[in-house]
DNA sequence: TGGAATATGTCAACAAGGCTGTCATATTCG
DNA sequence: CGAATATGACAGCCTTGTTGACATATTCCA
């Protein structure tokens, strides 16, 4: 007769000798849902006043925090168009918040800088979202905060993973280095 | 003569007397961006063979997690408006994802059951997220799964804190418990 | 030097998923 | 019975993503 197993829940059905399908993580998928909204919403708040949206918020962002970066790498690091990143980098150019100049070697290159206003702007935002942070550290045990950094870091897909912790110089923070 | 601090970088002003502004948290501020956007991937690849986006998943999400659930009370929880929901939800009731019940006591109220396709796809998505928890946990430390529930409830708007935190039955996680 | 490749811009059309405003219907409540 | 409530539906708009096609300037290579 058969015998139903304490892991075998929730309809996974009998599969020859495998693992049983275990739970789906119910909780955790639903906090990183609520978490990221609360997130974002800090942000969307600020813009608002300025008319501007999530996708003005990510290229100022990004270019503030690399001055000069490309065209090329703005798409790579978003993973948009051209076409969707066209329209909204339009609007930063004509009201001022960044500032196009052509490449010092490949003159094809449009490299993209903050203006004063735009750098303010990014600074805003970013205080905005770290204060959330730092409330969230404040509420949590020391030791946190580095435990978060690493759970987010394994979030990410493991192709992008590297290039990320480079861009943030984490690499001492990889994950491997970590669990000694 | 003025001595500048070691925390007083990037610009913040000196504020006659006042904390001085910390640096943003860019950091943790551009891997939370990341990690949401390769969480949601997952489930946005699977939900294209179905011609359904974000928004679907998100009610089958919860309607299958709380079967039974009233219109006002999935508006609720995700924060739109009810001509957004129509849209998508009259596409899962025509497609036979979920279906409506009049509520038992009070016959105004329509209330949402995923059908057994729904349930089957709910947890098929539901899976699909769970595994990435899970290759993220297995990369950490245990603990860090605890650590994460703490810091993503910490995450998320005080005043939602609680509901979420009941739905979910988490309240033993609450941080007041969690610091002894 | 001239043609191919590259970096970028642009125009058009479309889709998803938010929004507001307005009006209709059924039901319940006082 | 009339007001309040729960919901549906229509219309139109916005943001931000997409594809496809074509234009321009510049660089690279044979």
């Amino acid at each position: 007769m058969e015998t139903v197993q304490l892991g075998d829940v929730l309809g996974s059905k009998r599969n020859g000798g495998e693992e049983p399908e275990p739970s789906p993580m119910y909780d955790i998928i639903e906090l990183f849902f609520f978490a990221y909204r609360d997130f974002v919403g800090d942000a969307d708040r600020l813009l608002e006043n300025y008319k501007f949206g999530r996708a003005h918020h990510r290229v100022l962002h990004f270019v503030n925090r690399q001055p000069g970066l490309k065209i090329a790498e703005i798409l790579a690091i978003l993973q948009i168009t051209k076409q969707s990143l066209g329209r909204v980098l339009r609007e930063l150019l004509d009201t001022g918040y960044i500032e196009v100049r052509p490449g010092p070697v490949d003159r094809r290159q449009r490299l993209l800088f903050p203006t004063a206003k735009g750098r303010k702007l990014a600074l805003d935002l970013a205080r905005l979202q770290s204060k959330r942070f730092a409330r969230v550290f404040e509420g949590l045990p020391p030791g946190a905060y580095d435990q978060a950094v690493r759970f987010l870091l394994e979030m990410i897909d493991p192709g992008d993973r590297g290039a990320i912790a480079e861009r943030l110089r984490l690499s001492s923070l990889s994950p491997e280095r970590q669990r000694a």
